[in-house]
DNA sequence: CTACTTTTTCCACTCACAGGACAAAGACGA
DNA sequence: TCGTCTTTGTCCTGTGAGTGGAAAAAGTAG
């Protein structure tokens, strides 16, 4: 198949697009309930999305108690790729053009590895989804990194985890190679499309999705739509100090969340227990894997080792000391706490939940879902698409 | 002069008022080359703003080499009020509808002292600006109530310090008294908007205004609007934990930024280092005027009272901390500090600066400036101003 | 007084869009 | 099987918003 190249030509057209993509098929009559346009005009919009082969009729609509009408689509031939770039592992995954996935692998994959070995790593994976025929070609990717993003251009910023990707052209150069348009943002915000697309978010236009991986990270979203601060680094929770005079972080400073809570933090404690053999659990775990990790953790907790769960819950309470702050301040409707580190599961959110509801007021938690990501590793490859797909369906 | 009723009939008359608004009087010309529009258009939708009346023709403008234009401006007549009401105070100020201050008197009332007393006060101070001469009526008034108000009914919302006002309907009740549009907000987000019109935020399109007075809370602005949060309690920061296991404050916690500095804070602890002997000079302030406030403080510290400057550093260096936190999450373009103890001047700006710059990253910190808010006072009776003209100056 | 600018008004033309009329296609009861 | 009703899709015309050219009006500069 052809690539697509065409953009819509108006708003309204956009916001078919959209309808389409959001809700699947639809008869030409449903769309004119959404969008309060005469039938007339709606009929010439949906014949040029039809001209430019972005959307195509699709068999007959269900009846509604009269004639029969035709089903219009978003072209079943686009696809999307999404690329989240972790700190320890990368995934990428092919989508149509509703943004359902149809292939998604994963890839071990330190990203010091600097972006050329990434960039390499990625294309072949891209490749493989390709050559097991889910898809001819890609109309868009959208690629998210561990790290603040000059989103207009692309671009990494002076990312803590990732020094060898500051400056470089992200956007510019993967568009090269896979012949399609490309954006860019941080891994966090792409969670939290994610989530507002398919997963927790969809009906709160104003939440907050707290990432917690390797590091620790929040995206912001307000009206819908993602908040990226004045130069990328909103939401780069992970250096609040949340223990006064604590532990010496990477940052230069002293007590940051991410030195106390967080995958690298957690491996690094439940080592040093293990160790001081305050737990055979974990002694055990770390004796046999030759170190221990965040799912070393989670599996020990399930097990009912009392020092992982100690563990897990002295992190919770430290994070949900952090996000009553972040509630205070932004007062917003949803929390999503996602992440590697979900494993961990109600421990932690419970741990979280207690801090969150005691310190922040009632007004702000009255009505305050906490709750875990839907999505899993999902997140980022959807809210990947999802930020293409966004560009894509808006006017040129 | 008959009041004004008419309101814009379409969005280009809307972004018309508000050039007029920000920018003073203009000749069709000069509008013509920002909005847009083919100058037929614009001919047509200007003299509609003529026969509503809310605009006039004022003169001739200064020639730009050729034939000399008419002004159009906005009536003259047109007058707004604008009411901050604070913890300890009432400000009220007349403006006309270019949001220029003609007339502001201030009053000290208790807000605690409940909704109708203090309505009865400002329907005086309405009254005393009246019979000045500035105003014959008013066409809209803004108003500021120091707690969180569900913004679209204007109706404040469990606010902590003053809770004879629950649910009371300011809105309508001063829509009755007044005869004109009232909007209601929380005082905070009013002196954000004022810095924002008029003041040091004038191109700023993200940041925050930090308020410190009898208690503490931030006005958040995101690409130019004023975020109120789900329950239209965000930016309330004066209970973020500022110090684990800290004093105890209103609220049941303990630390609570507020509990350990604020105006009401600030004074308690001046009192209590002049009871104990720690310095001459407030304990000297303590016996002639027979209790302590900021303004005391930032005499004895403007004197070079050692213990005094000590407070205000301590203070400053709390404030810093917690505003460290929001620079990382929030990322703005701008902070801005104002308030009650906006006397306390450069001491305190000092040590919330040094606090900021440490904790927070260079990405978030490169280029943020850290200001004392220029308005003064004036800052939440222009916002008021503001909100009230905005609302006017949207399409019905 | 002339040549050149800028501002304003006037007017004809285009285009988007609404909404009515009508045809097509199916549902459903008799 | 037939006729009626409902829904869907197409065609067409009227309306109103908006553009841009032409010319008039009112200046400036020399």
């Amino acid at each position: 198949m052809r690539r697509m190249t065409a953009r819509p030509g108006n708003a309204h057209q956009a916001r078919l697009l959209k309808l389409l993509r959001d809700g699947g098929p639809n008869s030409r009559a449903q769309l004119g309930d959404q969008v309060d346009l005469s039938r007339s005009k709606l009929a010439v919009e949906v014949d040029r999305l039809l001209e430019t082969g972005l959307v195509v009729a699709d068999g007959l609509a269900a009846s509604r108690g009269g004639r029969r009408s035709h089903n219009i689509r978003l072209n079943p031939g686009l696809r999307f790729l999404g690329v989240d770039i972790g700190a320890t592992s990368v995934d990428v995954a092919v989508t149509n053009a509703e943004l359902e996935t149809l292939g998604h692998i994963n890839h071990p994959m330190d990203v010091r590895e600097g972006p050329v070995a990434v960039f390499e790593q990625v294309l072949a994976m891209a490749a493989k989804l390709k050559a097991s025929g889910l898809a001819e070609g890609f109309d868009g990717a959208g690629i998210g990194v561990p790290g603040p993003v000059r989103f207009p251009e692309g671009i990494p910023v002076a990312p803590p985890i990732m020094p060898g990707w500051d400056g470089f052209p992200v956007r510019e150069a993967l568009s090269q190679e896979l012949g399609c348009p490309v954006m860019v943002d941080n891994d966090v915000n792409l969670m939290a499309m994610g989530e507002q697309h398919a997963g927790v978010a969809r009906t709160v236009a104003d939440f907050l999705c707290v990432k917690i991986g390797t590091g620790i990270g929040c995206g912001i979203v307000v009206g819908g739509e993602v908040y990226r601060g004045t130069t990328g680094s909103a939401g780069d929770i992970g250096h609040i100090q949340a223990v006064p005079d604590g532990r010496p972080c990477a940052c230069g400073n002293r007590g940051c969340l991410e030195a106390h809570f967080s995958g690298a933090a957690l491996a690094r404690d439940a080592t040093e227990a293990a160790q001081q053999g305050l737990s055979a659990e974990l002694a055990s775990r770390l004796e046999t894997g030759g170190g221990l990790t965040a799912v070393d953790v989670a599996a020990a907790a399930a097990a009912g080792d009392a020092t992982a769960l100690d563990l897990i819950r002295e992190g919770g309470n430290r994070t949900g000391q952090v996000i009553a702050g972040l509630v205070s301040f932004f007062n917003p409707g949803l929390v999503v706490i996602g992440g590697g580190v979900t494993g961990l599961g109600h421990t932690l959110l419970a741990a979280i939940r207690t801090q969150v509801y005691r310190q922040s007021l009632p007004l702000a938690t009255g009505n305050l879902p906490i709750v875990l990501g839907e999505l899993g590793p999902a997140a980022g490859v959807t809210g990947a698409a999802r930020l293409i797909s966004d560009h894509l369906f808006s006017p040129a």
